[in-house]
DNA sequence: CTCATGCTATTGTATATACAACATGAAGAC
DNA sequence: GTCTTCATGTTGTATATACAATAGCATGAG
């Protein structure tokens, strides 16, 4: 197929290194001529890239080589208290702590900050009908974020506040399986050790770091499921 | 835009359930007739559901709601095998067990067995330089894959096979952090139990579900990373 | 009844064209 | 120098058309 012909030519030039991120892709009319195709089908060609997530393309500008990182395996994870009310349980959240602190050395590098600088810092315990379900041990970039501690985490959890206003472009989690810290069944009302589910999960903004958060769920009350459909659009099979 | 208030419209009918899964849609012609626009612009609308995962599209026969499992969140994990070679570390499994057994009544229901019915098991521990990181426990319906006793299972993992003999359409996935039993201590060579992320996997195929395995890691040796951008496409924003 | 054939509806690919919306830079007004 | 205006190139939307490839059904042959 023709369209298909052109999008591996692109394919090639930006998986190779030659065209480096933010480099200008040939426009419609230069891939037309190009390929002796019509503009219709080298349009497809491009507008099939950018729902792939390799090229970007602004009207009146032209069409350039996206950031390169976000070719990686991909994970969406709905916000606990959405879940929570998709099953059409209760519930409710605790702020056990709302500070700010000095952050460690590691976390002031990602977060692009001077060594020694105070970030802002949230505990809070999510119930699924009165029963603990999650803590989440927040650090947030106060530069991107200024207004975070005057917030109000029991009417609405901090992803929704930072939703509202960041606008997110990237994710990175990683999940394990852990033996929770004394402080962290104290929050969760464990009476005993169990294992727990830990996910990081850091986000970013154009302009940095937002946000990391460690959350972690006690194994007998918490299971992270998923289900998805495998697409055309989707390169990575995922494995089974 | 014209294309995008048919693509509202046919949201709706979707979402609100008044077409329920598999339920036909309006060809291109008769969208076209009916919102008063070419067909390229109908086309247009049902090319972008059919992309977002909301409906699925088959030459010569039409246009259909698709199964709307599909809609919440998707995860994609790759192959323990590929991901220990991308780490460049050396990776070899151990069959523990290839066996066909008496499915289980809940196992059967699931595969569209009969009750009492046989389904082939395997049990594989996979070793990343030396060490393992994961016992995987894995339950196989004969009628789609008759030969998977007959692998051998330390050149290719399962799921290389697997991929290569059946056409998966569809997978789900369930996270935990669990104690591991005596008998997987033991396939994990630990000494002492210790907490362990346990990965249920299911996948099916158009003509009914094919496998499910149950992966368990150690917490200390193994952590499920993952790293996404957002698209415009994605409609399910992730949490942070 | 069974199988083969062909018709029709439907989606997939490709082309040509027109106009709208926007970005950018060049030329000109002040 | 600074701002405005305009021309040009680019992507976005919409239409009309043609033909290819396939699925499903109906019809007919055996």
């Amino acid at each position: 197929m023709k369209y298909d012909h052109i999008k591996q030519s692109l394919y090639r030039k930006i998986e190779s290194g030659e065209w480096p991120e933010h480099h200008p892709v040939s426009s419609e009319n230069k891939l037309a001529e190009e390929f002796s195709v019509s503009r219709m089908t080298a349009r497809r060609a491009l507008q099939e890239l950018s729902d792939e997530g390799l090229v970007v393309r602004t009207r009146g500008a032209g069409t350039f080589v996206a950031p390169l990182k976000s070719q990686s395996a991909l994970l969406t994870i709905r916000n606990i208290a959405d879940e929570i009310r998709l099953r059409k349980h209760r519930h409710h959240a605790v702020v056990q702590l709302l500070e700010d602190v000095v952050a460690e050395p590691g976390l002031a590098t990602l977060l692009q900050l001077p060594q020694g600088a105070r970030v802002w810092h949230s505990v809070i315990t999510h119930f699924e009908n009165g029963q603990a379900v999650q803590v989440e041990d927040r650090y947030v970039n106060p530069v991107l974020v200024p207004d975070y501690l005057k917030q109000d985490f029991t009417a609405h959890t901090p992803h929704e506040y930072l939703c509202e206003v960041t606008p997110l472009t990237e994710a990175s989690h990683q999940i394990e399986a852990v033996l929770p810290s004394k402080q962290q069944q104290i929050w969760l009302e464990l009476a005993m050790p169990e294992p727990c589910l830990q996910i990081q999960r850091r986000t970013w903004t154009r302009e940095g770091m937002v946000s990391q958060a460690v959350l972690t769920h006690p194994g007998s009350r918490f299971r992270l499921g998923g289900h998805m459909t495998f697409n055309k659009k989707q390169q990575n099979k995922p494995s089974l």
